[in-house]
DNA sequence: TCACCTTAGTTAAACGTTTAACTACCTCCA
DNA sequence: TGGAGGTAGTTAAACGTTTAACTAAGGTGA
């Protein structure tokens, strides 16, 4: 591997001109400037990137790391998201350095090792909840981060986030004008933070066409196929001119548990019973019926995420609006509420 | 952030004796290694990675790239794949550098790029095709990867891999077990590699069970939903005597097409009408029927190419059973075979 | 003619480690 | 008594860059 200084040599001059014109970073004559790029060319010179690092103190790489779910669940956001920020990461001129957390107990203990031996220069979270630890740490320290999530009470740094709210509202209108007038929601359980925004929106749909809000409509379930069906099997149990005729789901694996639950019934998924999910993963398309769902600009996070965390690490100032960006989600319609 | 120097004064000795309490690397007083210990202790001192990988000419960073995939495929199995990897490569004291490729034009590109900088210590790759210029590069520069698949003729390198083979014929024996005796396979083109291993384990398994390969019984199909709905119509186009009873699809993707289009025309998919994938995608279980399938062992996999790939780095040698693994996958029934 | 500026280049320090080569001291035995 | 050997530590070079500070030469204006 050819060095700085084996171009220097092959041209004649010294390694400072070599880099400066390299790096252009200061005038250099006509003939030099050829003499050494001819050199490089011949070399075939590539700066060494650690040197580089050692000198400037930054690596140009950003961690992120996820936590393992288990297979059975599959972790389609995430897993396009790591795509999306490797892409960005790239155009940004960083690299993604990707590292699963085990345990949540040994966590804190990768992030530091990370952090203190200079690994990365910043760092991209995501499921953050709401006493993490990691962005107690991080905050502590002042290292570079930001989230995919919005930051939980008491907490502020930058984070980009798609608008459940919204996402939800879209769903409660769209089930309205199929002419659903009960309509429930399986939720996730109230410390979840995105779990709190998709159910505002279920709130807020409501009110915009001018539903009641019904207590019994609503049930708490976790991430889990089997709790997508408990959820449905709990509001087919309430006296049936109090069941809903529609269901929105808190996410696609949920929606898969309750489609699958309403299917076992009979139930006649589609127009009359309506099925709604969150996040439009790669097979949501496929299911019979397929499902109607909320999509994630994912891709647009992870674009929005690396813009911010680049800018902390470039130490290039962010107004409001780049600190915080909500991304709209679109109503993917399909056929789980729109099948005769 | 404390550095070498700051421990050394703070310890009162040189840094060479810091340096060689920190990595034991020579034999220090008990008193002189104490106070130095207490000293790094005080100051929250980590040794920079930078620095040392300067110094040793290794980064510790081991570099994974795939192509992107349009999202309504998804590609799970390499989204696995990259959870793996990472557990791996940081059980081995190792970091992985994610980074998705472009267009395939560019690809080579950043390889030379990686590689040339000094970016990463060796390559694992995915999805190598039959004339795969990344294995060009990296076999002629010489730089330490591995693969995740077999070589192609020609060239020789280590990887692991999946034995679709056997995983075919296991899936052959499990449908004649049910009675099956006429099996088609949903085929890749035969310019996939790997395809071409599963479909001889499709004639392997024809052949342990003792029944006649009949051609009309295959369809090449590309990797996609809708090639499996139109590969399981050709099929149903056959005269009813020569119909197939049973299908062996070569991903879960296409086995979705072809159950929907089964399902679509009425056809009893479960004992009677068996379709079997392979992947073993995290919904394969949620499908309707819930899908049989082949499961790769896709995070022993991962254990194995970081294996190699880090003895290739640190120039251990490998034995001809270290440099090819083949790991068996496990036929997973559900009712897409079984359901009466 | 001389001081000063500009241009084009070089020298050397610095980034934070590791490690080979060296020094100083002590112990041991012939 | 003096050399050999061992122990515990230090010095300094090296890894490959960047960059501040310097030098040398030529040009310019008073």
């Amino acid at each position: 591997m050819a060095t700085i200084k084996d171009v220097a040599r092959e041209a004649g001059v010294s390694i400072a001109t070599v880099s400066y014109v390299i790096n252009n970073t200061r005038p250099v004559s006509q003939e030099t400037r050829r003499r050494v790029l001819e050199a490089a060319r011949r070399l075939n010179y590539r700066p060494s990137i650690i040197a580089r690092s050692l000198q400037a103190g930054r690596t140009h790489l950003i961690g992120y790391s996820w936590r393992p779910l288990p297979p059975e669940h599959g972790s389609p956001i995430l897993d396009r998201f790591i795509h999306a920020l490797g892409r960005a990461a790239y155009q940004a001129g960083y690299h993604l350095l990707a590292f699963p957390t085990p345990d949540v107990e040994r966590e804190i203990e990768i992030y530091e090792e990370l952090v203190e031996m200079g690994r990365v220069d910043g760092i991209v979270l995501s499921a953050t909840n709401i006493h993490d630890q990691r962005v107690a740490y991080l905050q502590q320290t002042g290292f570079p981060f930001v989230a995919f999530g919005r930051a939980g009470a008491g907490w502020d740094y930058p984070w980009s986030d798609v608008d459940g709210t919204a996402g939800v509202a879209m769903a409660v209108r769209h089930l309205y004008e199929l002419g659903h007038r009960r309509i429930a929601i399986l939720a996730w359980p109230e410390d979840s933070l995105a779990g709190q925004y998709r159910f505002q929106g279920y709130l807020q749909g409501l009110e915009e066409v001018n539903l009641d809000f019904d207590p019994a409509l609503v049930v708490r379930v976790e991430h889990a196929e089997h709790e997508g069906r408990r959820g449905l099997r709990q509001l087919l149990e309430l006296p049936p001119a109090e069941q809903p005729t529609a269901v929105i789901c808190v996410s696609d694996l949920i929606a898969i548990g309750a489609m699958n639950e309403a299917l076992d019934r009979g139930l006649p998924v589609g127009r009359r019973f309506g099925i709604v999910g969150f996040d439009d993963i790669p097979i949501a398309r496929y299911l019979r019926p397929p499902l109607t769902t909320v999509r994630q600009p994912v891709d647009e996070i992870g674009q929005a995420v690396v813009e911010q965390l680049v800018a902390l690490i470039e130490e290039q100032p962010l107004d409001e609006a780049q600190r915080h960006r909500l991304l709209a989600p679109t109503l993917v319609v399909r056929a789980s509420t729109t099948a005769e």
